[in-house]
DNA sequence: AGTCTTATTTGATTTCGATCAATGAACGCG
DNA sequence: CGCGTTCATTGATCGAAATCAAATAAGACT
């Protein structure tokens, strides 16, 4: 990570309406505030690595943070996907353990982190902290456990088509939106190979999906819904 | 469930050593106790169902819960399989909307659950508290993390050497043991079809492994793991 | 012990997606 | 603008596992 700093205006305001300190009392917001260090990241940085003693819980400020586990032969399964104002779970280790995966930035990217001994102090004194801690893992493992269904009940174009409905806004109006990502990176997020998710961008286009760079226009969410 | 009772001294031992209650203080810990209620579920009796309000935090005592996602046309993806003494992640519904899954105990069980208004009362008061919830749902998460790579990394013969492997007590040893359920629940643990799971016995049968039933015999853990 | 039900195993077929390769598109840099 | 690099698309092949079916084994009940 580059050089850390304090955060200024503009990285307490995206800390404050982030997931973790949104809903956290003043005085847990400024202990949090005072132990913080932001840091740029480039692509392809690594945050931290599965394995190493867990010290420092992150948070995304800007940016993406793709989080992987390893194989014995080194190759790598994403298992989640963070964006602005998400806490990194896989960072949240409470017990003093190693961490349990790999992030690394996937774009340019600003990050918060807390140590984790001090968090853990904190917390052990403020329950708001203690509970946006547990109700922000609650929300994560209800997203992991979607994302081993949907891989376990559905193929490639149904898994593409369900990440676009869940874009659409409203129902049943078209709708246009620009991927916030590369293509690749979201094939890892859905659990698939770079060429399966082109290959279901090109048959969704028959069901009303028309998709140009990161650009995605859906027509009908309906004909969308039934594959 | 059936009729609901207070806990006695063997479910209030099981519960002091559950994930969720070993690590609290006394006071925390009566301020749960004063508050469980103990349930005993026939097998394929539902606990909770995806979708609905969430009013329940629940803690398996004995038995087996398994926890899963359906999609429209009523298929089921397991996601997750609880035993004793473990706190059913997909229960912690700490922000007042609806259970993300599916409970069901897979096997006659006894269960603990708490009210979960009161579960956030208590915790918004004791830290302890807070934090046991928020650890045991960072490990759940790492779980479930695991699980999603280990679906996306592997084959099937090899997720069933890896599971049997993680049972292995010393690493160069052979052991014998028990499957502590049956294995069509091992197969929805492992993301698996009961025939898969089936074909991949007999693989693992050429690798030092004999299945008899429920008992499982590994002669050599080292030909395991070259899987 | 016998019967019925459920679980498990084995066989065959089909489907899906990974992998490898080649080509084209998009982006960054000089 | 041109070149080099990286991302994305398309084609072909192969392997893995789901699915369907049938047979066998195990468990529960009378």
């Amino acid at each position: 990570m580059n050089r850390l700093m304090k955060p200024g205006a503009r990285e307490r305001e995206t800390l404050l309406n982030s997931g973790l300190l949104s809903a956290l009392g003043v005085e847990s917001v400024a202990a949090m505030m005072e132990i913080a260090a932001i840091g740029n990241l480039p692509a392809r940085q690594m945050l931290f690595r599965e394995g190493e003693p867990a010290d420092m819980l992150h948070s995304v400020l800007s940016g993406y943070v793709r989080v992987y586990k390893l194989d014995p032969d080194g190759r790598e399964a994403d298992v989640e996907l963070y964006g602005p104002g998400d806490l990194i779970g896989a960072s949240v280790v409470l017990d003093g353990g190693r961490y349990g995966a790999t992030a690394q930035a996937a774009e340019p990217s600003l990050i918060a982190r807390f140590d984790l001994k001090r968090v853990r102090d904190i917390a052990g004194r403020r329950p708001d902290l203690a509970m946006a801690l547990a109700n922000a893992l609650s929300g994560q493992l209800a997203r992991a456990f979607a994302s081993l269904a949907d891989d376990r009940l559905h193929t490639a174009p149904q898994r593409v088509a369900r990440y676009l409905l869940a874009q659409c806004p409203a129902e049943d109006k078209a709708t246009s939106f620009r991927l916030p990502y590369q293509k690749s990176l979201l094939a890892g997020k859905l659990g698939l190979a770079p060429e399966a998710l082109s290959r279901a961008f090109s048959m969704l286009r028959g069901h009303s999906v028309n998709v140009r760079g990161r650009l995605v226009h859906i027509g009908d969410p309906e004909a969308l819904r039934r594959i």
